[in-house]
DNA sequence: CTGTTAGCGCTTTCAC
DNA sequence: GTGAAAGCGCTAACAG
């Protein structure tokens, strides 16, 4: 009937694994030890009531002694709780660590995940190809995880197969205006309106907005509309020519282009830190005062902006916190059994005001440049 | 005896599960729909030999309409694999991540153990206070991981811990002279000593170091020898006011001050690029010209180093490809049993020159300074 | 080729 | 307080 482990013959020996390099040891083993049930094994190590105080001491110091390691997997087949949330997110890790702004979010949702004793998996596009998910990453599929935290932007039918996997999930930074997600957003839209608004106080008229790609949607996008509407509560026109996409990283070209272009800017909101460090470099470069000649702000905070010559003016977001939250949002999913509906946290986006941006130049030859008969329409 | 899972009533009904919100489908349910055994099930789906390929169809059709998922947790209970490998260092997690040496070397780690159809979990030290591993991370002590990537300098406790973990590791970018252990690494002392050299071979004599913490050990002490045994190796005596230390961001400091004691410096050596542009923005500003006046070489090659202004010289380090490597070891480790010994698998660090580096600037200004009698000893 | 059965290590009723 | 036994979902002998 009882077939035997490997090649250890069971020969009532309550010792034999311990000197068996190949096994673990198990609950079993201490049972056997300690001469009780497994079942008060169980009981004792996890601190659960029922075992007298000093037999649970004594299973635990023998316990500790044979160098017991629990089955992690063995426990989540009965409780059907792995204590481990997935992160997911549809670009290449390189690409998400290298982004100060995600490389963030993930330290928040680490630490909050960590605090409260989960662990975390990740999971990314494959490889080098940009390659996107086909379907979901081996760990959701395999019931690894208790819930994912989807980080950025994925392809719609990612959340589509989340939702029908069942998986209790939340977004950090990623807005599906139309379905009614849990998800941790910034309000792009209000910390851009707030941008354009302080350079139109200080006298600003004809403001340049460099973004990266897409530009349509998203933050970027959302950013993009921020600055639409601030101009338009102004009264001043939306112009197309003062808009260049393209390269998140192009920052620097952008901003040239455009002020090729329109050299009455006198202002640039770039769609983020990174993007407007590349522009005031390129731009001091090229011989325009910041922010005499040319004022720049920038979106995110990210911790170099304030060491920049001149600091630069942004927008802060408290993307450690927005990590934290959105763990702490699924945390509770998990726990409470559906307790909340789904809904949107939104993280306010503040401006913070440094040296890069300012009252534009005099008025007159900004005026004088801007009548330019050869000036593009 | 049988007791009813939940409060569904085993009725002979087949397809009660996919009914249950609760309940997820099993391989005993699409034995009984398909009315065939679960061994069957099981080695249809892991298309393993022994099934009549009508019958694998019919079993991999019904698991896909039944919305099967597998238990990831019971396969491993009894294959004693999980397919999964974690990742441990003992900086916070935002800390590794914005540092583009670590994140570059976890993309490939990521890329490679992705590739092998692995996962991947994570452990950083918790939280906010600087606070180190006080015992292995919850997935290791629960088996929930096959092997372990330990990345950058660990204490050497949790070395221990895991080597009678019995848990196979290899660490990557961290040095352990002592032990006989996996590591993948990278060959500091050469690149170091290489980018010296060139600098001495341009005619600099008086070269300064400006280093991170720690500068006695570790990737930058490493650096710091290469330095050092080239200066001894070309005849120029080591200078302790040549070298600062300190803060790792503090490049600019730390070369201003060197230059402020030694106005003789004509070239620096940066521990990495990060300090290394953080020098050259400051020497810049100082109104240094770089290289006519001073030259700047920086450590990693990092995808900035290319577009500062000038291009930085620095000396590269396949990031990318010591975490490959070191994942790749580690899945060797995992499945030919403790085929190879330990080994430690050395990249080398190429000099790549580009234009921060250049000749020092006449001799005559040079040699002034340096004979002036108030300089330190 | 397919079915039977034992069992991975642990938790959890249910008895006593 | 403690023990006995069932079983989580799956794989892997072994038997036919």
């Amino acid at each position: 009937m009882h077939r035997f482990r490997t090649a250890t013959f069971d020969l009532e020996n309550g010792k034999r694994l311990q000197n068996n390099k190949n096994m673990k040891t198990t609950i079993k083993d201490i049972a056997r030890d300690v001469g009780v049930n497994v079942a008060t094994v169980s009981r004792a190590l996890n601190n659960k009531p029922g075992v007298s105080p000093e037999l649970r001491r004594t299973i635990q110091r023998r316990a500790a002694e044979l160098n017991y390691l629990p089955y992690g997997q063995a426990r989540s087949l009965v409780t059907r709780r792995t204590e481990t949330v997935g992160l997911l997110f549809d670009m290449e890790l390189g690409t998400l660590l290298s982004n100060p702004f995600y490389s963030e979010v993930l330290a928040g949702i680490e630490a909050e995940i960590r605090q409260h004793d989960y662990s975390l998996m990740f999971a990314s596009t494959s490889g080098e190809p940009v390659q996107h998910f086909t379907a979901l990453p081996k760990f959701i599929v395999e019931h690894r995880v208790d819930g994912v935290i989807v980080v950025g932007s994925v392809e719609a039918n990612i959340i589509d197969m989340l939702i029908t996997s069942g998986q209790p999930f939340v977004i950090v930074d990623y807005h599906l205006p139309d379905r009614h997600l849990d998800a941790v957003l910034a309000d792009n839209v209000r910390g851009a309106y707030a941008a354009t608004e302080l350079l139109i106080g200080l006298g600003h008229r004809t403001i340049a907005f460099v973004g990266g790609e897409p530009l349509d949607h998203g933050n970027f996008g959302e950013r993009l509309e921020g600055y639409r509407r601030a101009l338009n509560d102004a009264g001043i026109p939306f112009q197309d020519d003062l808009v260049a996409g393209g390269g998140i990283e192009n920052g620097d070209l952008n901003a040239l282009q455009i002020l090729a272009r329109r050299p009455d800017t006198t202002a640039v909101i770039a769609c983020n830190d990174t993007n407007a460090i590349a522009a005031l470099n390129a731009l001091q470069r090229k011989g325009y005062g910041v922010p005499d000649r040319i004022s720049i702000v920038g979106f995110d905070d990210i911790p170099h902006a304030a060491r920049t010559h001149p600091p630069l003016t942004t927008v802060h977001v408290d993307r450690r916190g927005m990590g934290r939250a959105a763990a702490l949002r699924l945390i509770h999913k998990l726990h409470d059994n559906d307790s909340q509906p789904e809904c949107e946290t939104v993280f306010p986006a503040k401006l913070v005001v440094r040296e890069s941006s300012g009252p534009p130049p005099a008025a007159k030859p900004a005026d004088s440049e801007a009548v330019l008969p050869d000036e593009r329409q």
